[in-house]
DNA sequence: CCAATCAGGACCCATTCGGTCCTGTTACCT
DNA sequence: AGGTAACAGGACCGAATGGGTCCTGATTGG
């Protein structure tokens, strides 16, 4: 596998959704509801990804009416493993890495001990050289960038 | 998360396992009983981890009484994503990446269509400089490695 | 004071994974 | 030639995890 979650996905989504400011919104605050008009994520799993990045400080948010959400700072200073550890957690492949020492049923004769620890590393330097903007920017043709209003009609 | 499966790390410790031919036999065969016995990993997960290296190529088997499993490369020629991808299957985070273009269901409006490639990219790189020979190398200090006969008694 | 919006849970269901077992098939050895 | 030891390749079940929804507060603007 080492397949990453369906949330963190969204939360790319949410979170380059959030850098387009809709054209004509005096603020550039961002409600659940309207950013799951715009991207087609369903609203409630919107706001659960919103509430996880606001915790771990990615976006910050405005409470009351007429609040929102707004990024905390730019594409480009937001690397993919700051997503994927605020979503899902702390990047770590296995459960026997160097930080939780307390149980390993196994203690004296587990012979991978802390042996993934450079395999870690190793994605999270990789991870960490990638930002949104970068990931923005990667792929998707134009033609499949469907204006908001249209996609909130679907 | 990012993890990755225990089968995955079950299939490390069993390979750098079959590395070390256990001095005075013959053959460098190891059956599956054996190598459970000496790492500590339960004997049916052993012969399945086996079973799936086997079918993949990264260890030859040989059947029969008298049989058992060898390395088909050394450890140096082996890196880590390739046992990722015996195991976990391909390297892929997202559902959405470019191979699997059929259903996804939002077709046209799905903003991240592809954008994972960089990221997927980037970790099949990073776990391709690594070998389970610097994973036998990396870490676990002297003292943790314990006699394969102790280990048989655990 | 009311309405809109975020905060932070609890909660349920589907899926997947870890793990075991069973039935062949092959090859060695007596 | 037959028995035995080992791999091959499934089916299978229970547990854990994740995806997703909803509910009850707290906060702020009108």
């Amino acid at each position: 596998m080492l397949r990453l979650s369906k949330l963190t996905d969204y939360a790319v989504v949410v979170m380059v959704r959030l850098a387009e400011v809709s054209p004509g919104s005096n603020p550039d605050l961002q409600t659940s509801p309207g950013i799951a008009a715009a991207t087609g994520v369903p609203e409630p799993t919107v706001a659960k990804v919103l509430k996880t990045l606001a915790a771990t400080g990615l976006v910050t948010s405005q409470r009351g009416a007429r609040g929102g959400y707004r990024l905390a700072r730019s594409l480009h200073d937001i690397s993919v493993s700051e997503v994927i550890a605020a979503v899902d957690g702390p990047i770590a492949l296995v459960a026997c890495v160097d930080g939780s020492l307390i149980e390993c049923e196994s203690q004296g004769l587990c012979p991978v001990r802390g042996r993934w620890d450079p395999v870690n590393d190793a994605i999270e330097r990789a991870l960490s050289g990638i930002t949104l903007a970068d990931m923005r920017e990667a792929a998707i043709p134009p033609m499949f960038r469907v204006p908001a209003a249209m996609q909130a009609a679907e």
